[in-house]
DNA sequence: AACCCGTCCAACCGCATCGAA
DNA sequence: CTTCGATGCGGTTGGACGGGT
């Protein structure tokens, strides 16, 4: 288990090549090869460390990179990747000809974790959140906007101190159902604001978002216009909510499993549709170890009950959206909204 | 013009892994 | 089996840059 001797090892520089060095190091492994990365700085002339020379060669050099902006396939390639790889950046590369670890890993930070999280997904799972701390700002201005509106306030619910834990738990559940349920309109209608016609409906969903959920006016409409936009999900109320953000609709269409084939063969659009019994070998392949606060899975509660007419399973049950065909894709309506007038305002 | 702030990305750091001795 | 050198890999940093005020 040697450690190499580092840069900090005497007088050899560090940050930024110059055009200089970089034509030595090209110069010297296009006449020699690398060898050995070790011994390279010297027999090139270089003042550097062998494993700095390794990285500028590996990551910026090499003559078969290829440069500029990530297209919307390679995009579609490594969300899929890495929701079956994980932080595997290697290995993600490794699909992506001309791509390099480092890039596609600083495309991930930049971008698509980002817009991940901004979508109310967590990025390392790839699915929605349903974690507790993640929904408590919602959830206070939720209880403070009940109590305006003269709602029973929780406490009113509960008789105890544990009744009151469950009332709490029961309302986050709610907020982030009805977050859901916002973020699908919203994503959908503002992909369809691209089109003309639909500016009103846009507008109108962006404001009903910006209600529960501000980040959702700064929706990366790249992100909804180029999704693939065919699902439907059959919400709380039975109403079709078309969806246009592909990881949040396991729909029902025979064709999704057709679509669900070609994501395991590996390299197909992310448009990622599954069924009940897809949802481990798609979704949790990985450690799924959130660089995000732990999550408490408030589906635990509901696991393993029947829900819709399916079975949540504990192992997968960080998903609201873990349902298939048969099931309600967003399964806690029928356990928490019976006859909730706040909630049922908005469906 | 100056400052602030967020984004991007090349490069570094340190641990993990592999293979030879 | 253990040790050690070399390399691979993923997380993180910091400087450049651009947009907003």
């Amino acid at each position: 288990m040697g450690r190499s001797p580092c840069c900090d090892e005497n007088g050899l520089k560090k940050g930024p090549w110059t055009q200089e060095e970089d034509e030595k190091l090209l110069h010297y492994i296009q006449t020699n090869g690398h060898g050995s990365w070790r011994t390279l700085p010297r027999l090139a002339g270089l003042n550097r460390c062998g494993k700095s020379c390794r990285l500028r060669w590996t990551n910026y050099l090499r003559p078969d990179i290829k440069r500029g902006k990530f297209s919307q396939e390679e995009e579609q390639t490594i969300l899929h990747l890495h929701s079956v790889l994980g932080n595997k950046w290697s290995a993600i590369a490794t699909h992506l000809p001309g791509r390099t670890d480092n890039e596609i890993k600083n495309f991930w930070n930049t971008h698509l974790k980002k817009r991940l999280i901004q979508m109310g997904f967590d990025p390392m799972t790839h699915r929605p959140r349903t974690d507790f701390f993640a929904a408590l700002p919602q959830l206070i201005a939720l209880a403070a906007l009940r109590e305006q509106l003269g709602g029973t306030a929780v406490a009113d619910q509960s008789s105890g101190a544990g009744a009151a834990g469950v009332a709490i738990f029961e309302q986050a559940a709610k907020l982030q159902y009805l977050q859901s349920l916002l973020q699908s309109a919203a994503t959908t209608i503002a992909a369809a604001s691209s089109a003309p016609s639909s500016d009103t409906e846009a507008a109108a969903a962006l404001a009903l978002g910006a209600i529960c959920s501000p980040q959702l006016t700064a929706l990366d409409s790249s992100t909804t216009t180029t999704a693939p936009v065919s699902s439907s999900v059959d919400n709380a109320s039975g109403q079709l909510l078309p969806c246009t953000f592909p990881a949040e609709a396991p729909v029902s269409s025979e064709e999704d499993e057709t679509k669900n084939q070609q994501q395991q063969t590996g390299l197909s659009s992310y448009g990622l549709s599954c069924r009940a019994d897809d949802v481990v070998d798609v979704f949790a392949c990985h450690g799924g170890n959130s660089s995000l606060p732990a999550l408490t899975d408030l589906s635990d509660a509901a696991s393993n009950l029947p829900v819709d007419g399916c079975i949540m399973r504990s192992a997968t049950a960080s998903s609201s959206f873990g349902g298939g065909s048969s099931c309600s894709p967003l399964p806690w309506p029928e356990l928490f909204f019976p006859d909730d007038p706040f909630i049922t305002d908005f469906l």
